[in-house]
DNA sequence: ATGCCTTACGCCGCCCGTAACCATG
DNA sequence: CATGGTTACGGGCGGCGTAAGGCAT
C-alpha cells in the first residue's frame, strides 16, 4: 500500500476513469492499470469495477481511509516545512463565503501597509476545503463560518493539528417573505422550522445538515438548491417564496429582515497551523485583536 | 515521502540508533542511512543529530505526524480486509488491567461454549495501546478504561474510525491509609485532592495526568511510581502511607476501604472495529447485552 | 467498430547491499 | 582504537512506457 498506488487509487475513484486519472498525473493509462491492479494483489480483494468504472465495496471503504490518510501526508509535509522555512512573503487566505466580512477587510489593511510590500491573496473557497488546504500549506489562514451554541468552537473536520481561534460572532436569522405567517415575531426556535420549505444553499446561507445537527431535528427538507456565494441572488429567492434561509444577522443588514434564532450564534474562526512571525502571523493579530 | 522512509525514520526516533532500526527492520545499517538521507534532502532540514542520534526540532514535529500516518494506514489496510474477509476464527482480546472483571469472564464462557471451538487469547496492554491494536486488527475487541464524568464516553486517541460502546460503569474510590485524616468522609470532591501526595500507578490505578484532566487541576504530582498492573501490590503500598491512589470500587472490594468520589465514575468501553458474525461478534454481544 | 482497460515485454532508474571511509567518544 | 554513521559503487528488481490484446457498448 505504497502512498503513490493510493494516490492513483483516489485520482481513478474520483475521475470515475483509469484514462482520466492518468492524465491528471502525468502516467500513461497502463502505469494506472497496474497501479490498481497491484492494490487489489495487495489486499487481495477487488476496489473498482471496470466498465463503468465504481467503487467495490471494499473500493470505497479504502476510499475513505486514502483520502485523509494523503491529506494528513501533505499536512506533515507542509507542518515540518513551516517550522524551518523562512517565513514567506507572501499571503493566502482562504474563506468562506459568510466569513468574510468579519473585519477581515479592516485587518488587511493593516498587512498592505507593511514593509516590505506583500500583496495578499484572498480565495473564497467551500467550507470543507478549508481545513485541508490550511493543514497542506495551501494557504497560510483561514477564515470558516458555521453555527454553533454561543461559546462553542465549530465542528471542523479533523485534516490533523491545526490552531482555532474565535474572530467574530453575531446572531442568526430565519429569512422569510413577506407576508409569512411567523413575519414579525420576536423570535424563532429553529426545531419549529423544521417542516417549513427550506432553501438549500450550502455556501450562502448555513447548511441544512448542519441545522439538523444544531437543533436535532431531521427535517430541514430543500426545497430549491443554490449553488453560488452571492448572498444577495439567495435573498432575492427567499423574498420571492421560494423557502427559507437561515443567515447571520449582518448579512442581511439593511437589505431585508429577518428573525433572530435564540440560543445559536454565527461564528467566524480563524484556522492556522503554528504562526511564525510574517504577514500571516500579522494579519491573524489584526483580526483577533 | 514514502511511507518506507517514514517506518524508518520512525524506528530510529524510537531507537536512538540507525544500527538497532536496521536490524529491527531488516536492512542494512546503509540502508537506514540512506533513507534518513532521503528525507532530509527531500524536506531540507536535517531531522537527526547524531552521535548521539537524537532528534532535531524539526524530525521532532515529523515524528508527530509520522507515527499516527502509519498507525492509520495499517488501520486502513486492517478495516478493508476485516470487511472482504471471512471472520476469523480465532479472537484476540486486549484489555487494560482496570478494565478486566467487567464482566469479561463471564461473556468468555459463552464464546467457549461455541462450535466450532475457539480458544481465545487475552492480553493485558497499556490503555494507550489498545485502540491502536483494535484499529490495526492486531486485537479483535479492545477493553479501555478510564475515568469520565457519569454518561460521558472516554476520551479515546484518535486513531481512525472506531465504535466504542459502554459496557460497565462503577463509582470511583480514593484509598487512604488508615489513620489518614480524611478516612471515614462520606465523599471526596477530588480537586481537594489535589495537594496530596499520589502514587502514581498509571497501569494499576488511575493516571495522574486523568486526574489533572478530569478535576481541572495541575497538582496530583507524584510521590512514588509504581510500575504494573498488580492491583493488590499497590494497595499494600497505599495503605502503608507511600500515597493515595483512586480506583474504582470493585477493585478494592473486601480487601480495603475506600471514600467515593462524585461526580465522576470509573468506565469501561468496548472497542471495535466493525462487527462481523464470528466469535468477536459473539463476545461483545455478552459484554454489552 | 471503437473506446477503454488489461497484458506482455523491455528498458531505465531506484534502492539495497558490500565495502571502504571517516568522525567521535 | 572501536563503535557507528556516511559515502561510493555495482547489481538486481520493480515500475513505467510502448504496443498488442481483449471486452463491452
Amino acid at each position: 500500500m505504497d502512498t503513490h498506488l493510493l494516490r492513483t487509487f483516489v485520482a481513478v475513484a474520483r475521475h470515475g476513469s483509469f484514462t482520466a486519472a492518468a492524465t491528471e498525473l502525468g502516467y500513461t493509462q497502463s502505469a494506472v492499470s497496474q497501479h490498481v491492479a497491484a492494490l487489489e494483489t495487495d489486499l487481495r480483494t477487488p476496489l473498482l469495477r471496470r466498465r463503468p468504472v465504481a467503487l467495490t465495496d471494499a473500493g470505497a471503504r479504502l476510499l475513505e481511509h486514502a483520502e485523509p490518510l494523503l491529506l494528513r501526508l501533505a499536512a506533515a509535509r507542509a507542518d515540518v516545512t513551516r517550522l524551518v522555512a523562512a517565513p514567506a512573503e507572501h499571503l493566502v487566505v482562504g474563506a468562506s463565503a459568510l466569513a468574510l466580512g468579519g473585519g477581515l477587510a479592516g485587518a488587511l489593511a493593516a498587512v498592505r501597509s507593511r514593509r516590505p510590500l506583500v500583496s495578499p491573496t484572498v480565495r473564497v473557497l467551500e467550507r470543507a476545503e478549508i481545513a485541508a488546504r490550511v493543514a497542506d500549506g495551501t494557504l497560510d489562514l483561514g477564515l470558516v463560518d458555521g453555527v454553533a451554541a454561543p461559546t462553542d468552537p465549530l465542528p471542523l473536520p479533523d485534516v490533523g493539528p491545526l490552531s482555532a481561534v474565535a474572530v467574530t460572532q453575531a446572531p442568526l436569522a430565519v429569512l422569510l417573505p413577506p407576508g409569512h405567517p411567523l413575519e414579525g415575531r420576536r423570535g424563532l426556535r429553529l426545531a419549529d422550522l423544521a417542516d417549513a420549505r427550506w432553501i438549500d444553499a450550502p455556501e450562502a446561507a448555513m447548511p441544512l445538515d448542519r441545522l439538523r445537527a444544531a437543533s436535532g431535528s431531521d427535517g430541514f427538507r430543500p426545497s430549491l438548491r443554490y449553488e453560488g456565494t452571492d448572498v444577495r441572488g439567495l435573498i432575492a429567492l427567499a423574498l420571492a417564496g421560494h423557502g427559507l434561509a437561515l443567515l447571520p444577522e449582518p448579512a442581511l443588514d439593511g437589505v431585508a429582515a429577518g428573525v433572530p434564532v435564540p440560543r445559536l450564534v454565527h461564528r467566524v474562526e480563524l484556522l492556522h497551523g503554528g504562526l511564525t512571525d510574517g504577514p500571516a502571523a500579522l494579519l491573524a493579530a489584526a483580526l483577533t485583536g
